[in-house]
DNA sequence: TCCCAGGGTCCAC
DNA sequence: GTGGACCATGGG
């Protein structure tokens, strides 16, 4: 089972840039991953995606179009890129088959909720963690992986045993608890920010503990369709310096970025991210 | 030994 | 609203 895709497409760059933290490259080409409660099989054969799933064909594929955003055309993005700032042009011509997915609210949250002072590496894992604690365990081809936990499930669990799971911070337990209990008693609608103005969107979740404006426009961009989010992180100042000779305090960043890449922002930040970390020499990380 | 990881909170000022 | 210290550590 299949669905085609218009490239420029990169599968793989797009599934382990580091946006989505739960594929993980398997036998035969395969990317394994666990989406909305199914576990995936994907893999790309030139301009198609091979899918398994345990679920019908139908469903399985409502789900990764909606996942992939297949219904999106990519190069008038990269046009309006390009016009806006041409110094992007080689990251576009290289990096121009990553796509931003649309991930599930929730899990979005809750993942970079764990990202704060964390490594890349112990923020999989937390995820990992917290699945394998209070998901439910799927099946498919001889492979096991657990569904990312319901809100519901890790309100159950409590502050103390969310702590010595070793997230990251002791606090990253408390802010995940309060969290889920805003969500179970429908303080916080996740649902409700895809359809808000991003300004108001990111407002409303700053006003969680433990969302400030970096993680607040990871949850956006990734899940919520505000393509303006812009998170800037360490890497992003420094790819911002290097390719687009911009600098500043973060909130200057934030504006001249929004500013010259309008709509384009997130995906911007994104080939950017990206960039930095694989072009550049040390990380753009000045040598001293 | 120092710096730094996909930051946010809390506190002076 | 801004700048600094502080925070479950581990790798370069």
């Amino acid at each position: 089972m299949d669905l085609p895709v218009r490239r420029p497409f990169d599968l793989e760059l797009t599934l382990t840039m580091g946006q989505a933290l739960r594929w993980r490259e398997g036998e035969e080409g395969w990317y394994v991953g666990v989406l909305r409660g199914h576990l995936i099989k994907l893999r790309q054969t030139y301009d198609r995606v091979e899918f398994r799933c345990n679920v019908p064909a139908d469903d399985a594929r409502h789900l990764l179009a909606d996942y992939l955003r297949l219904d999106e055309d990519v190069l008038p993005v990269h046009q309006a890129l390009l016009e806006r700032s041409p110094d992007m042009a080689e990251l576009v011509e290289r990096y121009g088959g990553l796509r931003i997915l649309r991930q599930e609210p929730w899990e979005c949250l809750i993942t970079y909720v764990c990202s704060p002072r964390n490594m890349v590496k112990n923020n999989i894992r937390a995820v990992e963690v917290l699945a394998a604690h209070y998901g439910e365990t799927l099946s498919l081809d001889g492979i096991e992986r657990s569904a990312f936990p319901t809100p519901a499930a890790l309100e159950a669990s409590g502050v103390d045993e969310l702590r010595a799971l070793w997230l990251g911070l002791p606090r990253h337990a408390e802010y995940i608890h309060d969290l889920a209990q805003e969500v179970t008693a429908g303080f916080l609608s996740l649902d409700d920010l895809r359809g808000m103005p991003y300004e108001e969107a990111k407002r409303h979740l700053m006003t969680c503990k433990g969302i400030g404006s970096k993680v607040a426009d990871c949850i956006l961009l990734f899940s919520c369709d505000k393509r303006e989010a812009f998170p800037i992180d360490t890497n992003i100042r420094r790819a911002l310096r290097a390719f687009c000779a911009l600098e500043g305090t973060d909130s200057q960043l934030l504006e001249r970025a929004r500013d010259r890449f309008g709509k384009q922002a997130g995906y911007a930040s994104q080939l950017l991210f990206h960039g930095i970390r694989t072009i550049a020499p040390n990380g753009g990380r000045t040598l001293r």
